[in-house]
DNA sequence: AAGCTGACTCGCT
DNA sequence: GAGCGAGCCAGCT
């Protein structure tokens, strides 16, 4: 565990329950890193957190996790739009945490 | 220290 | 809308 995959996961743990960001939002918000950076750390350790509420950009699942992702997250009422998630909608600024 | 890899993104075809 | 190339950056050899 490396100090700055703590401050991924921290991050992403205040994802409210019903939204998602993308990767690039992440590292956006966080002011560090870069969207690959945020996915390597959630390929090591995304088991130990909310890894379903961060996706792709254009609102595509994890490569790999699609089918449970999407589970997860219609049962929080995340809006999808077909395979993916209506990002538009369901995008979290980091508002209101 | 240099090189490779990958749960990324964006612009162009 | 799907495919491709280039830029991106942390972690591991």
């Amino acid at each position: 565990m490396t100090p700055y995959a703590s401050r991924v996961l921290d991050l992403v743990d205040r994802i409210p329950r019903g939204r998602v960001m993308s990767y690039g939002d992440v590292a956006e918000l966080m002011g560090e890193g870069s969207a690959r950076g945020v996915g390597s750390v959630m390929a090591r350790y995304g088991a130990e957190t909310c890894w379903h509420r961060v996706l792709m950009s254009d609102g595509s699942l994890p490569p790999g996790h699609e089918r449970e992702a999407t589970a997860l997250l219609k049962r929080e009422r995340v809006p999808m739009r077909g395979t993916r998630v209506d990002m538009p909608a369901a995008r979290w600024d980091g508002r209101g945490a």
